[in-house]
DNA sequence: TTTTCATCTTAGAATTGTTCTAATCTATTG
DNA sequence: CAATAGATTAGAACAATTCTAAGATGAAAA
């Protein structure tokens, strides 16, 4: 992971017909060296421009939409107004903290979701969502 | 429910020290006439200009944020870009069809959530949501 | 009543998050 | 290296929502 780190994110991009740009790749850089993060294209925009990698706002969208279209994210619909990224692919859902407006993952199993309603005639299930929204015990959100 | 069919209202509205002025009055009945129904603002916007109910779009704003104040409406979000006011106040969860982008409740009975994962300390839960996302057994939104 | 005044409603401007456009640049292939 | 499909960009456009400040209206007092 040292002296070729990219080679696989390369590989990924290459199979999904996507050139292994400049600034693709210093975005995947960001997104994937260390470890789950949860962005919004915001803060990946003001962290990109912090570590001084030339790329606009509208890169930052097209390079998340394309990430998640190919795999690579997850988005998450918490707030109304704006999406979050997840880079954590495995199965589970999360805690929504009302007060910081931040996400935390937490597994599936640590939630006892044994079944599901009927689904309506001629539909299937694409994907579960669950969203704890927890806050400090003292506060209380204004927006509530 | 015929003969004072605001009655009631009007109280909750009073009780919460808002004037039960006409547009809030044409809008509640519009929202809880007939039973559960879930609303984007611009769709109550144009259900009210149908109706010949002179209402602004900034009222409509106003008056559903009042309304989920007060405990009349829950605010469900699904879709980024927009959000949802649901007129069921009973412990429930959605199915979101995300061909139509439209929503439907089911009991929470429905669903085993029989347990909840540790909560980060000093947090407490507000609530949870469950969004079973569903689509036609052979389509598949582009926005995938 | 009429007056008074806090509250409401409104049109339109402003804000925010996101997508689009069309011009320029760049990675890949021959 | 040249050609070209695909990428990036600044800025315009867009959609949902909130804000502003001016005029209207409901409630309560006189």
């Amino acid at each position: 992971m040292k002296d070729r780190p990219y080679t696989s994110l390369i590989e990924c991009l290459r199979e999904a017909g996507l050139r292994p740009t400049r600034q693709r790749l210093a975005l995947a850089r960001l997104l994937f060296d260390e470890g789950d993060r949860h962005v919004t294209a915001e803060q990946l925009y003001a962290e990109a421009r912090r570590e001084e990698i030339p790329v606009s706002l509208a890169t930052i969208y097209n390079t998340l939409n394309q990430f998640r279209k190919m795999g690579l994210l997850r988005e998450v619909v918490v707030d109304s107004g704006r999406s979050w990224f997840d880079t954590n692919l495995d199965d589970h859902h999360h805690f929504f903290h009302e007060v910081s407006g931040t996400l935390t993952d937490f597994r599936t199993e640590d939630l006892a979701v044994k079944g599901l309603p009927t689904i309506p005639a001629g539909m299937e299930v694409d994907r579960v969502d669950v969203i704890v929204r927890i806050r400090d015990s003292r506060q209380t959100p204004s927006t509530l």
